[in-house]
DNA sequence: TTCTAAATAAACCATTTGGTTGAATAAGGG
DNA sequence: CCCTTATTCAACCAAATGGTTTATTTAGAA
């Protein structure tokens, strides 16, 4: 039994997970719409999915044969808040994460790993 | 090779090294200081600070015979800002908080596993 | 010098993780 | 009804994870 940090940090961990959230951020997506950018294959998709919904990251529901997934951000929340108590953290720029965001959704797609934010962190 | 982000996430993800996190909050610590709660054996937490020194969360300096551990917080401020970009959170209560680091620290010690916050999360 | 304490290294083990492929299930569309 | 699309299940695999125990290394204390 894992509490709900740790499903929440360790989702947070993989790369591809990160980037299925920030996809989520722009709109609600079906599964397959999902793993279009992605290389592997659907079923490693699905299974990224059911856990970040796990995790509570996401909701799942299904409407016909599609399952639309939205971001749930509770866990994100809590797990945020959890790091925030470490504090004195500077005001977050809001301007660099929009940057981010964009190479981050326009980039050729295809490669998912690396990729950092903030961009020239530490 | 994994991004910042995924070695602070993973090293995150595991309820022993928030723990440890938690404790060198208070106060920097030896390494068989750091172990002294724990019920695992002093390799493993080792192992926990290692990671948690690959992570950029904590710092390692040798002093004589003795390691120090000193809290490190820029992989977590670099975790956060990522987080925060999902953002509309509320404001962080950090009296809760400090509700919540007094329980962690006072736990009959031995008993590491659960304990989240929020308190009463979701 | 010798003993002891601090910390890591090395070898090992069970479990989990992230991926694969090939069925199976479910729900529209013609 | 049959075909196709959307998604998951099942079985499998290689690599990583979190733990163990038994050496080693290093440096202070007697």
């Amino acid at each position: 039994m894992s509490s709900e940090l740790d499903t929440a940090f360790a989702a947070l961990a993989d790369p591809t997970r990160r980037r299925i959230l920030t996809m989520l951020l722009e709109d609600d997506m079906a599964v397959t719409d999902v793993a279009e950018p992605f290389e592997i294959s659907l079923a490693a998709i699905s299974k990224h999915l059911s856990i970040l919904t796990r995790a509570g990251l996401i909701a799942q529901e299904k409407r016909g044969r599609v399952k639309w997934c939205k971001l749930q951000p509770d866990a994100l929340r809590a797990a945020s808040v959890w790091m925030q108590g470490f504090g004195q953290f500077e005001p977050v720029n809001l301007e660099a994460f929009e940057r981010f965001l964009e190479a981050e959704l326009d980039r050729p797609a295809e490669t998912c790993p690396p990729s950092t934010f903030p961009p020239a962190a530490q």
